[in-house]
DNA sequence: CACCAGGCAAGTA
DNA sequence: TACTTGCATGGT
């Protein structure tokens, strides 16, 4: 291991604690898109409830689901809160889809990561966070999600400083891992579980947690 | 009861 | 540029 980088290092970690974890197997590549913009500021709980509602109604299609009445459609995924917002956003990222890729999400995902970014923070609603989980989860890119766990994470242990922004994150997760999706993919699920589990914001188990003196590696 | 959850945009100074 | 606020349900 003396040639392994911290951050690969903190990998290993993770997932010999947690396990792998597999986020979004299974499901459609327009599921997982739904679900990153359900999921914005939510817990995942709450967005499952709202995707099982979208199943019932059979809306998890961009046919069904641009056809859906906005007022039914927020409705149906009021579990997943601020049901009127994201029932707009999802309009709007369906709008996108159909100007720029003739209604095909399937064109947007194997489109250049770069213009495919573009387009989706193009989008009211879809910012970079939902933009990069919708490329990497339903698309398989090799971008990095970063989300306020991530910041949290690493800048308590030393890894990142406090006013980090998410592009200088974003930046320095892609120059230190190999470029490997599956490995990015995996990475971000075990930083949620790690931050729910050891590294919350009121009640830190900084005792008992996995990454307790990582700052220090290699030594 | 308070606090938080797999954010983002718009408004203010 | 750098804060602040609105959006909202459901679990602990």
């Amino acid at each position: 291991m003396a040639n392994t980088d911290a951050f690969t290092y903190v990998y290993e970690l993770l997932l010999d604690h947690f396990g792998y974890q597999g986020w979004w197997p299974g499901e459609t590549p327009f599921e997982i898109a739904v679900g990153a913009v359900l999921t914005q500021n939510t817990n995942w709980q709450n967005v499952a409830k709202a995707i099982d509602n979208l199943k019932v109604m059979n809306w998890l299609s961009y046919e069904a689901l641009a056809v859906a009445p906005m007022e039914e459609l927020a409705e149906a995924i009021r579990p997943s809160g601020y049901y009127n917002l994201k029932a707009r956003r999802l309009k709007n990222l369906l709008a996108m889809i159909s100007r720029e890729y003739d209604g095909e999400l399937s064109f947007l995902l194997s489109d250049k990561t770069e213009s495919a970014r573009h387009n989706l923070l193009s989008v009211k609603g879809v910012g970079p966070e939902t933009a990069d989980a919708i490329l990497l989860y339903a698309g398989n890119h090799p971008v990095f999600v970063i989300d306020t766990y991530t910041h949290r994470v690493f800048s308590r242990h030393g890894l990142f400083p406090e006013e980090s922004d998410y592009h200088e994150m974003q930046q320095e997760f892609i120059d230190r891992l190999p470029n490997d999706h599956q490995l990015f993919n995996e990475y971000h699920a075990l930083i949620v579980m790690v931050s729910k589990e050891y590294c919350k914001k009121k009640n830190p188990l900084c005792e008992a947690c996995p990454l307790k003196g990582v700052n220090n590696y290699p030594a």
